[in-house]
Formats: C-alpha cells, sequence, structure tokens
DNA sequence: TAATGTATTGCAACTCTGTTGCAAAATAAA
DNA sequence: TTTATTTTGCAACAGAGTTGCAATACATTA
C-alpha cells in the first residue's frame, strides 16, 4: 500500500516525502473528497498546514486529485481515478454532496453529459454537483 | 427602476433600505454574477462589509439571487431570473466562468440535463458549471 | 405626521483561511 | 558519503467571514 503510493508519486516526478505519501494514502483510503481541513484532523495536525496547502496544490497540477466546486467558500479534493495527467484532468464524473452528512461522492459511473454552449464559448471544463440527501441519509 | 427595486423587495416582505436596493440595483445592471467582493468594489465601500455579507444571505433566502459553486474558495451570487421562492431555487440554467477575464454568465437559455443518482440518493439541487473561454476572450 | 416598536446597519473584535519569504531539514543524485 | 536540489515548518502577514451590541433607519399605528 505505502509502496504503491511511493510509486505513483515518483510515477509523477514527485520525490517520496512523509507528508505526501501519508495525503495521498489518506485519499486512497477515503472514499469521499476531502477539503483542507479534513486532511488537517485526519493527519492529527502531523504536518503543517502550509505543508498541506502546497501539497494539494501539488497534486492538483500533477493531475493525482481533481478540484469539485461548492458553495460554501471551500474547495474540495479527490482521487483521479486514472490517468489524468499534467494540467490535463479528465474526470468526467458526477459530484453528489450530502446535505446532511456533508460527504461528498465522486459518482464514477455517472458521466458528465455534453453541455452545449453558446457559439463562440469555448469549453474546457465543465463540472456538475448534484446535492440532495446520500443513501446514508435519506 | 429604482422602484421596481423596491417591489421586489416588498414583495420578498423585506424592508425597503438603501443597501438592499443598491445591491439589488447592482444585480440587475450586471449581467454577470457578483462575488461579495466584486460589489464592495461596485458600490465604492459604501456600505459595510457585514451588512454586504447579511444582506447576499438574505436575498439568497428569499429566492433573490442564487450562488454559484466555483473552485476558488469563493462563492458567486447572481439573480434569479422570476419566481424562485423562499427555500425553494429553481434555477436550471448552466453557468460559464471565463478562465480568462474571470466573468461568470448565467446561461438562461441553456437548461440543466437531467442527472441520474444512485438508488438511494435524492436530489435537491444540481450545479453545472462550465469553464473555459467566453465570447469576449476566445 | 408623530410616536412607537421592530428590523437593519455599522463598528469592534475576533476567528479562520490562505499566502509568502526564508532558514532548516529531508530527499535525490553523484 | 558528499553535494545539490527540493521540500518542509515557522513566522508574519493579508484577506475573508462571523458575532454581539449599540445606534440608526424603517414600518406601523394612531
Amino acid at each position: 500500500m505505502k509502496n504503491e503510493v511511493a510509486e505513483i508519486l515518483k510515477r509523477n516526478q514527485l520525490s517520496v516525502t512523509d507528508s505526501r505519501q501519508k495525503i495521498l494514502e489518506l485519499f486512497r483510503l477515503s472514499n469521499s473528497a476531502l477539503a483542507h481541513a479534513d486532511i488537517e484532523k485526519k493527519t492529527s495536525e502531523q504536518f503543517d498546514r502550509v505543508t498541506i496547502y502546497r501539497t494539494l496544490q501539488t497534486f492538483v497540477e500533477k493531475g493525482i486529485v481533481h478540484t469539485i466546486p461548492t458553495t460554501d467558500n471551500s474547495v474540495l479534493y479527490a482521487l483521479c481515478k486514472d490517468n489524468c495527467s499534467q494540467g490535463r484532468h479528465h474526470d468526467n464524473h458526477v459530484h453528489f454532496i450530502c446535505d446532511n452528512c456533508g460527504t461528498t461522492y465522486c459518482l464514477e459511473h455517472i458521466t458528465i453529459p455534453n453541455v452545449e454552449v453558446p457559439g463562440n464559448f469555448v469549453t474546457k471544463r465543465t463540472d456538475v454537483v448534484v446535492s440532495g440527501l446520500c443513501d446514508k441519509c435519506s
């Protein structure tokens, strides 16, 4: 498990550090999206806030995790399932945020429909975020 | 114009105050979504930050404006076109955020497709946010 | 229109979130 | 093992958002 995590880091030309390994492992063990604050808590403040910010930014740049928009002044992060690469994310799945428990799921099997935009607009990314009640809360 | 704005406030059981009128007018004159900071600037710091926060919150509660999720730790607000009411928003249109100029558009004519969710999940709201280049920047 | 009760505003103080520069420490390469 | 490079943690800071409260503005009634 740890080794697999190290492999992923190396494959992305990242040096294998304690914080990167732990944070990446956290994402792999979690089946929901995480905010910066979640990671801070789940690592029991083992790492500096700044380190976590920088790690997340690095992971996004390398295509290891992707961001999920929210309406509460926060950003969520979740593992990219497969070969998202440097700058080119293609996580074309829908995200679900539970209003009750706050858990955010990647609905891997529900793909984003093609959204038409007006003539001269150019689409680079499409996010679909559904909210409501998850299976555990409904 | 001002009178129409006052009417909207009254219709929503809100007392007609200077800040509410000016901020609502701002939304009506703007054809793009606004963040708290935008409103602060566009009203030339005429109102206290706190007043703007509270006004936005009130407008959302009353269904006068709706929120738009982003991946940059901010929340955008835009006018609800018609009868969204108390707690029951139904802005079923797509939002477009330009990566270049930052302008966010409500694509009123592009409706949100129906998104299937797994069995026991209950959908209350669906947001579709497209980003890329707008007509002016492409 | 004036008087009264209610709702809203602005201020102060505070907390939380995110950023930057830099020295110390850890990692990778030789 | 040594050296060069990258990453981390700390400190200090800037910005965003919240809360309580007194002063003010608004709505209501007579």
